[in-house]
RNA sequence: GUGGUUGUAGCUCAGUUGGUUAGAGCGCUGGUUUGUGGUACCAGAAGUCGCGGGUUCGAAUCCCGUCUUCCACCCCA
């Protein structure tokens, strides 16, 4: 044989079954965006590289996957980067294009291209492809689909407060049991930047606590002292590392840390308040936590920060994330407009779903009846009762040859066929079907609309 | 982007200190069974040992490069 063909790093291909369990998920998220009001959208799958690059930060911009302009298209480019190498300089002047790389960004630029016709709060969700030049790993793709649903132009923590609900709503459908919900808010993470007088390392101290279940506590603070934290910043932020109970006790212990910055406090309220609703409201199978390590690297949130974590004793990352992002538009040029949203990580609930064996069995059903093929005037004679079952939305198909039955029967049973339909000569002479029921191996001779009966049940 | 790991039949994997013709299980094809599958038995087909180079009388095996897989870091869904 040849050189085998192959897809490249990071994709895949997908098999019947696959995307029939995918589309399970997809069909439950959709349901549920649905029930709470969001309307789909959908975008290019690339957009004009001034429009993604510089959005993720560095890191991002390095992933993001950039489409080569067409035509000759190096005689274009300054010569003097070509003789330097200059790959950052040759890649602006030689690709004007890239790959989507989440769906929020171009949601945005979305939202100001069409201000004019959208008519505020505005709810859209958005299920498609992403693309990132990221190195694989378990559950990390460099093409994976998001599930996203976010509200644009309303400030109401009554979103967010929908938000959690929603994540279990899916999660309940999909009998995804014991999901844990974490919260933090980004105002809260200013607050202890400005209560340790550290404000400009906020990012470096956000990103250091966010390892703190990973590596550790001492870790954590050998990191922050590299980066240029002081010792006696760190020390005011012990009781950080030792906040545990339940969420009521951890808001409290909160509130008293950050009684000295006015956003700390803002963002417990805002804490405060979307828990005490959801205590009252109740959840259905997920559980709501407060998680202050909770930072993600999206610069752009400044209010709730979401992350949905897979249930206990399943080694995956998050399988959901999201936030509020009160100028998310601002980079676009529209001010003002308070948006929030979440997404659903569809590659790694599946991954989860299959380890767990919760994917319902009706998800990869066969045909409903395969007609064994006899010859060409039984084949005839089949293939009127066959287009008969399917006006009546029974699935049926001809086996297309008349080979021989053990070869049909074993097809049959490959491709999970409920039902085989036999009819030979005999069958013909008197009107009549034999039906085989192919789990448990039963046959009988039926007419015509007790097979139909039979195979509509 | 950094460090490590992996690649042998369609699939899962053996393959000795480098030594004739590279194996097994499952699957596939055919037969035992000309209108009865899932079980059993028999037979058969199927491999550029990821790709390229090197060392050697001789390489699946050793060395280098490259691609791929998985893992850790970075980052992230």
């Amino acid at each position: 044989m040849a050189q085998k063909p192959s897809v490249p790093k990071g994709t895949r291909d997908f098999s019947p079954e696959e995307v029939a369990k995918r589309n399970y998920i997809i069909q439950t998220i959709k349901h549920q965006f649905g029930l709470f009001g969001f309307q789909p959208i959908e975008t290019p799958s690339f957009e004009n590289s001034s429009t993604l690059m510089g959005k993720y930060g560095e890191e991002g911009d390095r992933l993001i996957f950039k489409i080569l302009n067409s035509g000759d298209f190096l005689k274009k480019v300054d010569e003097k980067v070509l003789q330097h190498k200059d790959s950052q300089g040759i890649t602006s002047q030689i690709s004007e294009k890239a790959l989507r790389y989440d769906l929020t960004v171009p949601f945005a630029r979305y939202v100001v291209q069409h201000q004019n016709e959208i008519d505020f709060p505005f709810k859209r969700y958005q299920i498609q492809p992403v693309w990132r030049a990221d190195r694989p790993q378990k559950g990390r793709f460099r093409e994976f689909y998001q599930c996203d649903a976010d509200v644009v132009g309303s400030a109401s923590l009554w979103q967010e407060i929908d938000f959690v609900q929603l994540y279990d709503a899916v999660f309940s459908d999909l009998k995804l049991n014991g999901v844990i919900i974490k919260m933090n808010n980004r105002k809260i993470l200013s607050g202890f930047a400005e209560v340790m007088g550290a404000k400009d390392k906020l990012i470096d101290f956000t990103v250091a606590l966010d390892k703190l279940d990973k590596i550790g506590e001492e870790k954590v603070k050998t990191e922050m002292l590299s980066k240029g934290i002081s010792e006696a910043s760190i020390s005011k932020m012990q009781p950080l590392f030792e906040l545990t109970g339940t969420n009521q006790e951890k808001l409290e212990k909160l509130g008293g840390l950050l009684s000295g910055s006015e956003e700390g406090t803002q963002g417990v309220k805002e804490l405060q308040f979307i828990f005490n609703a959801i205590e009252s409201i109740g959840l259905k199978s997920s559980k709501l936590d407060i998680d202050v390590t909770l930072a993600r690297g999206l610069n752009y949130y400044t209010g709730a920060i979401f992350e949905v974590a897979a249930p206990e004793g399943v080694a995956m990352g998050s399988i959901g994330g999201g936030g509020r992002y009160d100028d998310l538009t601002g980079i676009f040029g529209l001010k003002g407009i308070s948006g929030v949203g979440i997404s659903f990580g569809l590659d790694r609930i599946y991954l989860v779903l299959e380890e767990l064996g919760l994917f319902p069995e009706s998800v990869n059903k066969g045909i409903k009846a395969l007609f064994i093929n006899f010859g060409e005037k039984e084949a005839l004679y089949a293939t009127k009762a066959i287009k008969q079952l399917r006006e009546n939305g029974i699935s049926a198909a001809l086996y297309p040859d008349a080979s021989k039955m053990k070869k049909q029967l074993n097809y049959a049973n490959k491709s999970e066929v409920s039902f085989t339909v036999l009819v030979g000569e005999q069958e013909m002479n008197n009107n009549k079907y034999t039906l085989k029921n192919m789990i448990s191996g039963e046959q009988e001779s039926v007419d015509y609309s007790t097979m139909e009966s039979i195979l509509k049940s």
